[in-house]
DNA sequence: TTCTAATAGTTTCAATATCTAACTATATCA
DNA sequence: TGATATAGTTAGATATTGAAACTATTAGAA
């Protein structure tokens, strides 16, 4: 249990340290300024083509209202497109526009440099580690999304 | 290289999945809400015992003047305290209250309970990968605040 | 079939968080 | 000593988010 007790001491020290970096970075590239939660919704759309305002908001732990104005701004700067679904009316099909890809396709390249320009020191054997890490971290995390909801997100 | 890649494409989809838990749990505990900056400002300011508000600013990333009414209404709450430093009257020294302290304290609890809810399934080999993971990871997200400046926070 | 309940999303209002510009006070340097 | 640098505050503007109230659509019960 020391263990279990080190690892989530660590994690929450850990996590809004990175995620410090990862704002910084969105924020400073040349070219569209994204809110780390508009990023993460437009990569939420990106990988669930059709998605729908409510488990994007989920996804992003915010009310639907907060989502709805949110993607009512992406909408307005013609970065993701919103229509209503064809199998339910109540509902929206979210997607990306061809502007939306290239934004998010910048954000995340530029993005993922300052991460490597972070992460480039490690030895090949530490990489090896922190991958094997996140690959274990990435789906209990989308996993206690789950638990909430029986909406399952598809990953690539 | 392509572990590097990995690495950070991993690390920009897992670290706000994480902060979403962590945001989660801060807001949902009973007794005093916190926000994720107010959090860490009191994490910080009880890992360094005299801080003052320029080093607050730059460990959240965030304005001078940001950081300023963000203390200020901590101060209010009776959270921390700020009083003028000794060496030099333009600066503050800030410090947790009991209260503060006490909070701290609940806030981690809980929050740190909910990872480990989230992590106890886990065998002790994948904690312990983890545990590396996290321990390779913290220094390189402090340190990549180090380079931008020469003021280095102070680790138990 | 009709009516009620549930669901998806929007709008309004209020509160909170953050940045920029401007300013004050203090310390350092030429 | 005066100019410059540094630490922090205030005012104003903008962005983000939740709660309450509302509309439209779908599902389920009678």
């Amino acid at each position: 249990m020391e263990k279990l007790d080190e690892c989530a001491r660590q994690l929450l020290d850990t996590a809004p340290q990175i995620m410090r970096s990862i704002r910084a970075e969105m924020r400073s590239h040349r070219g569209h300024d994204l809110s780390i939660p508009q990023f993460r919704t437009l990569t939420f759309i990106h990988q669930n083509p059709e998605a729908s305002l409510s488990p994007l908001a989920e996804h992003l732990g915010l009310t639907l209202p907060s989502t709805s104005k949110l993607v009512d701004g992406l909408v307005n700067e013609k970065i993701i497109s919103r229509r209503e679904s064809k199998e339910d009316r109540r509902k929206l099909t979210l997607a990306l526009t061809k502007n939306g890809e290239d934004i998010l396709r910048a954000a995340r390249g530029a993005t993922q440099n300052r991460l490597k320009d972070i992460l480039h020191e490690l030895p090949a054997d530490e990489l090896s580690v922190i991958l094997r890490a996140l690959n274990l971290l990435q789906p209990l995390f989308m996993k206690g999304m789950k638990e909430a909801k029986t909406h399952v997100p598809a990953h690539s």
